[in-house]
DNA sequence: GCCCGTATACTCGGATCCGAGCGATCGGAA
DNA sequence: TTCCGATCGCTCGGATCCGAGTATACGGGC
């Protein structure tokens, strides 16, 4: 079906999102990355940054506009978006809305062997969590709080951040259920699945 | 702090869990694996399989305990989890379950840059996801019935699939939400932030 | 005037990931 | 009997990812 994806990380749609505002340098993308928070939404390493924008490039997404040199820094190759790129962009960005896609997150793995671990370690395993949960989620609501209280920017420009919230917020439901579950017995844990304890804190 | 991980893919810590119950080669494992629904927790790819193997026999969490060959197929080597790999299964595991990690979900990503669809393609774009994950949703349900319900497997064995299903009903109550507030108007759209109509399903 | 910490800007090599491909066997239909 | 598709089991090489490292410049304290 559909031919796979000529540039796959997804950092390539931040830098792409940047470009569209105006050209930049890898090192000032990085900069502004940070600035505004997007790096809670995009994984950004330099190595990978580097790589994607080449990888962008060789797509025929950014060009480069011209390379400069302050000094005897370092030369600064400056990027901007191409009109494919720009297309590109927004039709990636469809994309990934219109389409769940399968993903893989570390807790839903370890979920799969709670069991494992026998009904007193599960159950102090997922009280970590909760506490831990709890703080994610009031750091980000004050983040936020502050952000569009205070009028820095509009709701729009922040609104991952509350769906960021809502799915912390379920998952911190979930976890709070199936440990009063094991407490009380009605989540039934069978012969066999268990665990000599201690075994797992050493 | 803590030096990174000897081993991080997590297909890894599948594999440590199914050796728990018996020694398999790698093929085995795969059929395991997919037999049992456990693809849909795990990503699971030939090429890493055989990489994440090879990871646990050099970190020592596995042995190779035989080599057999039937016929003039491959050779088939079989490995058991060692006593420092029942540990690590069990230490990792813990930890996973204890401490949410970051992780950069595609369609988080994505709603950082909702506002550059426009109100209308934002607002289509999340539609068809809404539909997409009802049925999501349904699916993963009448599984999870017909698996507990038929007495197939004791529900902690597939509690995962109610942590799922939990977190793609928290996703569409959202995306919900948002549906209709832009078409109520309650998210404001600030200036700029458009894109011209037609641009992206081209 | 010198030192040191921080910012600028990128490079590099190793680890990881992954899907196509490969050579063999097996079972069933013609 | 012979062919063909399905299954068995693994290998390989390219793509990707990433963090440590490198090298220069700037600024402030003494």
């Amino acid at each position: 079906m559909s031919t796979r994806r000529r540039v796959s990380n997804l950092l390539g749609l931040a830098v792409l999102g940047l470009l569209q505002e105006s050209p930049m340098h890898p090192h000032a993308m990085a900069a502004a990355f940070r600035e505004r928070g997007l790096d809670s939404a995009f994984k950004l390493t330099t190595g990978s940054l580097y790589d994607t924008v080449n990888a962008l490039l060789r797509a025929g997404w950014i060009s480069a506009v011209e390379i400069t040199r302050s000094g005897n820094r370092p030369e600064r190759t400056v990027y901007a978006h191409t009109p494919l790129g720009r297309q590109e962009f927004l039709r990636w960005l469809d994309e990934l809305l219109r389409t769940p896609a399968a993903e893989y997150p570390k807790f839903l793995s370890a979920v799969t062997y709670l069991g494992a671990l026998g009904k007193e370690g599960a159950a102090a395993a997922l009280r970590a969590r909760s506490a831990a949960l709890r703080t994610l989620i009031d750091d980000a609501r004050r983040d936020h709080a502050r952000v569009v209280d205070g009028g820095l920017a509009p709701r729009l420009f922040v609104i991952e951040v509350e769906y960021a919230v809502r799915m912390y917020e379920a998952e911190l439901g979930w976890v709070e259920e199936i440990i009063t579950e094991i407490e009380t017995g009605a989540l039934e844990w069978p012969q066999g699945v268990a665990t000599e304890a201690g075994e797992v804190r050493g």
